[in-house]
DNA sequence: ATGGCCAATTTTATTGGA
């Protein structure tokens, strides 16, 4: 089984490149964040034709998930159904052959200081208490653009970045206490000194200099842990016309 | 060729991304 995540900023801007991705390399789930539309600009058909179920959580401009799965997925859920006002489209979550997939568009913080940075912890607080509910002795599969950098490892300029919303004590805190908590870091569990990175600012001429972040994850619990095989970051779909910001992450897992 | 932001909307500026 292979389950990947990916952040496409845009479903209308990426549309080719997402298809294409699928065609490629028939991820069994593949989970998508900022679609930046609402679920009637979401290619639903041309999707279904490739073979993919989708289970669309849009809203107009920003935010938007989906998950994508070969075969059908139930219990859909978006939002965590804590009763929270929250105009964001950021969670949705499913279950596809026996595996809880939890896709999250994790809040960016915008500065430190900023009204945004108070939603993002209130955010990730949410989040685990929705992760307090769940079975960890079930395999369960957090992924999406987690908007944190877990350690030096994953950040270029890591003593520059140091203090700011992707990479601080508090969010590299909140991190550590999901592993805590039963979920392994996919890729850091198997490539324990690696620096890859799945983001690269457009600007500053990021990608050919690396100076890119790992920031979109695949958590899993131990019934999953004991399956994988594999971590790919896609490194290569940041090149060419029209990329994305992120590249997709896909795990494998045994059958 | 891996190249000096990108995408959506409020559209010829502004907002958010990270």
């Amino acid at each position: 089984m292979k389950v990947a995540t990916w952040n496409i900023n845009s479903v209308r801007a990426r549309e080719e490149r997402v298809l294409a991705w699928l065609e490629n390399y028939q991820p069994d789930v593949l989970c998508l964040q900022e679609l930046k539309g609402t679920d009637d600009v979401f290619p639903a058909e041309a999707t279904n034709a490739l073979g993919y179920h989708c289970a669309v959580f849009g809203q107009p401009t920003y935010n938007g998930v989906a998950i994508l799965s070969k075969t059908p997925p139930e219990d859909v859920t978006r939002t965590f159904g804590d009763g929270v006002e929250d105009s964001h489209a950021r969670f949705i979550a499913a279950t596809i052959n026996g595996v809880h997939i939890l896709n999250g568009y994790f809040p960016n913080g915008g500065d430190i200081d900023s009204d945004k940075y108070v939603y993002k912890l209130a955010w990730l607080e949410r989040l685990h208490a929705y992760l307090d509910a769940l079975d960890v002795n079930e395999p369960v599969l957090l992924c999406g653009d987690f908007n944190i950098a877990p350690s030096k490892l994953d950040t270029a300029n890591a003593d520059k970045r140091e203090g700011n919303v992707l990479f601080n004590p508090t969010v590299r805190g909140w991190f550590e206490k999901t592993l805590e908590r039963g979920f392994t870091d996919t890729f850091r569990h198997l490539y324990p000194e690696e620096e890859q990175y799945s983001w690269w600012d457009y600007r500053n001429l990021s990608f050919p200099k690396n100076t890119g972040m790992r920031i979109d994850h695949i958590l899993v619990t131990e019934p999953l842990k004991e399956r994988l095989q594999d971590v790919w970051i896609d490194r290569d779909e940041r090149k060419g016309k029209k990329p994305s910001d992120h590249v997709p992450v896909m795990a494998t897992f045994a059958d």
